[in-house]
DNA sequence: CAAGTATATAATCATTTTGTTATATAATCA
DNA sequence: TGATTATATAACAAAATGATTATATACTTG
């Protein structure tokens, strides 16, 4: 019996299977985002967020460029299920208030980028 | 940090991101089908099967009920995120070709109920 | 240059997961 | 009734996972 290969598909939702990388991904919809920033919105410790990343990066889900002292992540649009991807985040409830409200509270304490300054960037 | 709750999305991609799993979804997508059809089609073991069955069982994903001597399996139209599922299921490469394989070639050695009767039986 | 910031990574550990083997149960059949 | 079929489950082992602790690197700043 032949099965059409879904490893890359397996993949990916084993990615979304996890509730920290769900959220990451959610936030990284609305925004680029530094590790430090994720620190704060996922309540995680750093090696934690660092290496959640590293997994989705490999996957292909996500990238990253340095932008001044930061690594800023970003959902990737080269990915190869990228559509799907956005679908399937585009059904949870919208991150932009708790995205936006790092910035408006003082708990962005070590990272200045403005969010708005990452969406801006992103697109060029 | 508020977060919106995404357990229970978390859950259903967990079980999408095995390949077994994902599979066995696909298959029963195209009909309702008992532990043995799912032992070809997926080539596990009865115990490997039925385990994973129970797995999305318990997470709502699927529902069984008694037919004769078997046990069929189907998609819970009663899941909380039936809909998004359906929607993932579709993208992926269908699996009608297969599952109408096993009642046509010789492969179904021991449960003998047609898959259009499945199909049928779903229905009513 | 010393200190601090931002991030990555390695080692380790506890937990979870998945499969196998073995066994139980219920129904059917010869 | 004894054998077979269909399925479930428990016990166990192997593998994968996710987090923490500790450390490394690169950059910036006083």
């Amino acid at each position: 019996m032949k099965h059409p290969d879904l490893s890359s598909h397996a993949v990916m939702h084993k990615m979304l299977g996890d509730e920290k990388r769900l959220h990451t991904l959610r936030f990284l919809y609305e925004a680029g985002l530094c590790v430090c920033d994720l620190e704060t919105l996922l309540d995680s410790s750093q090696p934690a967020v660092s290496q959640s990343l590293r997994k989705l990066k490999q996957t292909g889900m996500i990238t990253s460029h340095k932008h001044d002292q930061w690594q800023i992540y970003t959902l990737n649009k080269e990915y190869a299920h990228y559509d799907q991807l956005v679908q399937i985040l585009q059904q949870l409830p919208s991150a932009k208030e708790q995205v936006d409200e790092i910035t408006a509270s003082g708990l962005r304490t070590r990272c200045s980028i403005e969010i708005t300054e990452i969406r801006f960037l992103e697109k060029s």
